[in-house]
DNA sequence: AAAACGGGGAC
DNA sequence: GTCCCAGTTTT
């Protein structure tokens, strides 16, 4: 099929019948009521990478603490972190924070009203930017996320790996393409996304209901389940954490993660990460700052183990509870610093760290 | 161009 | 186990 050459039925009747299927199908979310496009904007970013059943609880809870940009501004950093906690990437809440500032201060409170405009934002690329603009700003510029690869590269029967440069100006070309034939270009945006998620579903989508399923290359030649292309991605890093959890009364001692890293700005217990499995923590090689302070406290308890999987690495963490004397002489090492268990509640925490807590300290 | 960046849910 | 989710930034 040759879909770059010139128009064809498919292009023009295409976005028309998505649209038409989208006025039976779209669920009722929040973010549809408005065009406000702070709101807009809050949940394009907490949907980035997300599923809507999981981000669809964070919106509320960020519309409900912070209702304008400015309300957003306002607030610390951490704040922010603490409200993203559990949803991972937390790079989109730190720049949701400096962008919040930055529209507040800087652009008087009013958000870019268009695509190039909305691009220089941080934490807004390419995709979210076209959201944006379309939904809140309605102008024709197409929206490209996985729904809408799988969605072309079934219907048009593209199988360019779609990881590649190359590809992804293929897919932004012909959706270009498409949205021109759209009659509202919002709606359009919003229909093939729904219609990926709803409908062209990637393990088993609902061809026989499907209107587009005449017209489908992937369906006419039972390639569904082999488009879209995709690589494979790399084996994913073993990583070993050995946290030592000091517990002195009613404290226990965290620090904030500032290096580049995973879980940047959250916090989590003094780190000893290994190369390899420890089998106890007498195997451990202590840094100078930590050996006086260990020899003064007691291994309590047995080690906890547990496996936290990320995309792209496995942490297998071992947490050593050590209790300290209550006016330990010696001070903690830099970066370390005591907290209640009401504060520790309050800080920005991983999920292996959240559920430590509660589990041995809730 | 490739890697880094979370966590959860569906199969 | 595998795949993928309304992607962006850094290397």
């Amino acid at each position: 099929m040759n879909w770059q050459s010139g128009f064809n039925a498919l292009e023009t009747t295409f976005a028309p019948t998505l649209e038409r299927w989208y006025e039976h199908h779209k669920r009722d979310l929040p973010w549809r009521h408005t065009r406000d496009p702070y709101c807009i904007w809050l949940s394009e970013i907490i949907l980035q990478q997300t599923r809507v059943a999981q981000g669809k609880p964070y919106y509320e809870r960020f519309i409900n603490a912070y209702p304008t940009v400015a309300d957003m501004a306002r607030a610390e950093e951490r704040d922010l972190l603490r409200l993203w906690q559990g949803l991972g990437y937390y790079s989109r809440a730190r720049n949701l924070h400096q962008t919040a500032r930055y529209v507040t201060h800087e652009l008087s409170g009013k958000f870019p009203d268009n695509f190039r405009d909305l691009l220089k934002m941080k934490g807004i690329g390419v995709y979210t930017a076209a959201a944006i603009a379309s939904f809140a700003f309605g102008e024709r510029v197409p929206v490209v996320d996985g729904n809408v690869y799988r969605v072309l590269a079934r219907v048009f029967g593209i199988d360019e790996d779609i990881t590649t440069t190359t590809a992804k100006k293929t897919f932004a070309r012909l959706a270009d393409q498409l949205i021109q034939a759209a009659g509202d270009p919002a709606t359009f945006n919003q229909a093939i996304m729904e219609f990926g998620a709803i409908q062209c579903t990637p393990l088993s989508p609902d061809c026989l209901l499907c209107p587009l399923q005449q017209q489908c290359n992937a369906y006419l030649t039972g390639r569904q389940q082999r488009l879209p292309v995709k690589a494979r991605k790399a084996a994913v890093r073993e990583r070993f954490f050995n946290y030592l959890v000091f517990k002195s009364g009613d404290k226990i001692a965290l620090r904030e993660r500032t290096a580049r890293d995973v879980w940047q700005n959250l916090y989590d217990f003094c780190l000893l990460e290994t190369d390899e499995v420890q089998a106890s923590w007498r195997e451990l090689t202590l840094p100078e700052p930590l050996v006086a302070l260990v020899a003064e406290g007691k291994l309590v308890g047995s080690p906890v183990q547990t496996v936290q999987l990320l995309s792209h690495q496995r942490i297998r963490a071992v947490f050593y509870t050590i209790e300290l004397p209550l006016q330990s002489i010696v001070p903690l090492p830099v970066g370390l610093d005591w907290y209640t268990i009401e504060e520790a509640g309050q800080l920005p925490k991983p999920v292996l760290v959240t559920n430590y807590l509660e589990k041995w300290f809730g």
